[in-house]
DNA sequence: CAGCGTATGTCAGAATGCTGACATGAGTCA
DNA sequence: TGACTCATGTCAGCATTCTGACATACGCTG
């Protein structure tokens, strides 16, 4: 009864099933990224910090779709753990840039790997050009909702 | 800078995507439902109850994804609104069956329609043949993911 | 009949994220 | 220069959800 679920008009809804396949995305990254002792908001800030260094704080909140104070909990985890490095004072404003340290791009890499892992175990049953069109149309459905 | 921010790789992943849409259409049926003093898990309840009344509190926390606390949370609040209605007694084991009540019955129907609603704009965009493929694609990255 | 395993409902505690609020620093304009 | 606006970092409180645990109820098996 747990898994031989029903076919109902639920599993018709693209919200619904949406929703579920962002929930098994998480889970599966969760899992993948527990033996490096990192979250999932954590690798988002390594992944966007790699890929833009010298953001500050609530710009990386920003990017990472979480408000301000949850990202500085991620950030100051990451200093005490040596992977990401703040100035003690601002060089302009109070907005600190950051950027990950030798350990923290080290880190970054091993997660990333088993990151894109999952993307790839997830995205398996699809061809490119399926991979492709379901990218485009998820594009589409946030840019339809994001202009209200 | 808030909203026009550079197209780097991160648009290019499914998954940073995937969990973008499910974010967006979190927050617009958030945004729907407010007028009908309905959080997002409620409304789901509301649902999967209409569809398949008589369900228990553990067998409509597995269909909605969260724990049995959180829906017996959820139940207690839309049984004190009257929405739904559960025998004091449960009539074999312990599970109690819930029934939507004619109120229930009412306010799914008006947060059904505005969740289609959220629904339809989200989806304005694509040809019904690119929905179809969008649903198909979401549904075998779900069932790529659950079988670990 | 007694024991075991499973499922359910429920209670308590912890973790996580958010809203509200405030002080600081920089730019703008009269 | 002084007032205004905006963005940032940070503190406190609240809300929501999860994990862990326990008692109860049923079915199966010896």
């Amino acid at each position: 009864m747990s898994q031989g679920e029903v076919l109902g008009p639920l599993d018709e809804s693209v919200g619904y099933v949406l929703k579920r396949a962002a929930n098994a995305l998480r889970s599966a990254m969760e899992a993948a990224l527990r033996p490096l002792d990192l979250t999932v908001p954590q690798y988002s800030c390594l992944e966007v910090l790699a890929q833009r260094p010298g953001l500050s704080n609530a710009e990386l909140a920003r990017a990472v779709f979480v408000t301000r104070q949850s990202m500085n909990l991620v950030l100051r985890g990451l200093q005490e753990r040596g992977l990401v490095a703040r100035p003690d004072s601002a060089p302009h404003g109070r907005a600190r840039p950051t950027e990950l340290t030798p350990a923290g791009r080290e880190r970054h890499r091993e997660a990333s790997a088993v990151v894109r892992a999952v993307e790839r175990r997830m995205l398996e049953p699809l061809s490119d050009g399926e991979q492709e069109q379901l990218l485009r149309g998820l594009v589409a459905c946030v840019e339809a909702l994001g202009t209200e």
